[in-house]
DNA sequence: AATATTGCCACTAACGAT
DNA sequence: ATCGTTAGTGGCAATATT
């Protein structure tokens, strides 16, 4: 009858041929019988070393992972040249540079869009708040008696006075508008050769 | 407090691609 | 020959467990 310790040398045989075959070359994994090497804290030291052999390859897989994922994310260009981890992770921070970049252009866009809308509101106010005043003066007029024709004003004159008088606020936004329209979405200093969707470039307020 | 576990890092050997 | 990758390994520090 073997003892554990048998089966466990017979396992460990197994696991190193099957390595030899998968990868070509032959383990580095000494043999089971030269395991106590330096700093055998005790007992323990064959269990733990696989055990932290599954372990490192876990997460040397973890991290292949990753790597496979932010290589499905990070636009690598046409060049179908071999990807190193360093030139992907090259490529990433690049990457994040343009979307951050990106970001800050869209969102000073957004504001002033947001001063254009506020600054068109205002103005369409004024304007409907001038024709109501100009229906109610024709009223008025039209009540009366008197047939004094030259003291009532035109509806564009009222119009040109009530609506076009800007408040300084007005005026603020309006400039903000002129002077950030040229704020555009696409990247046009971007050393990356990446399609970047400009399409939204138009977020709604 | 001692011990075990976990995670990370650096070194090394081996391999494949160029 | 060189470079990049992979895997095994030892070591160390932080944290968890006993």
């Amino acid at each position: 009858m073997q003892s554990i310790a048998q089966l466990l040398q017979a396992a460990d045989f197994i696991e190193r041929r099957e390595r030899e075959a998968e990868h070509g070359y032959a383990s580095t994994l000494p043999m089971p019988d030269l395991y106590s090497k330096k700093r055998t804290k005790g007992k323990k030291a064959q269990g733990n070393r696989s055990t932290h052999n599954e372990l490192e390859k876990n997460r040397r897989a973890q991290l292949r992972h990753c790597l496979e994922q932010l290589k499905s994310i990070v636009p690598l260009g046409q060049d179908t040249s071999r990807h190193t981890t360093l030139g992907l992770l090259t490529k990433a921070k690049g990457f994040i540079k343009i979307l951050e970049d990106k970001e800050k252009k869209q969102t000073s866009q957004k504001e002033n869009l947001r001063r254009e809308r506020r600054h068109l509101q205002r103005k369409l106010e004024s304007l409907t708040a001038g024709q109501y005043r100009v229906r109610q003066e024709r009223s008025i007029s039209e009540c009366s008696t008197s047939t004094n024709s030259t003291t009532s004003t035109s509806e564009s004159d009222e119009v040109d006075i009530l609506g076009y008088n800007s408040s300084p606020s007005d005026t603020d936004d309006h400039s903000s508008i002129l002077s950030g329209g040229s704020d555009g979405c696409g990247l046009d200093n971007n050393n990356f050769s990446y399609n970047m969707d400009d399409s939204n470039c138009s977020d709604t307020l």
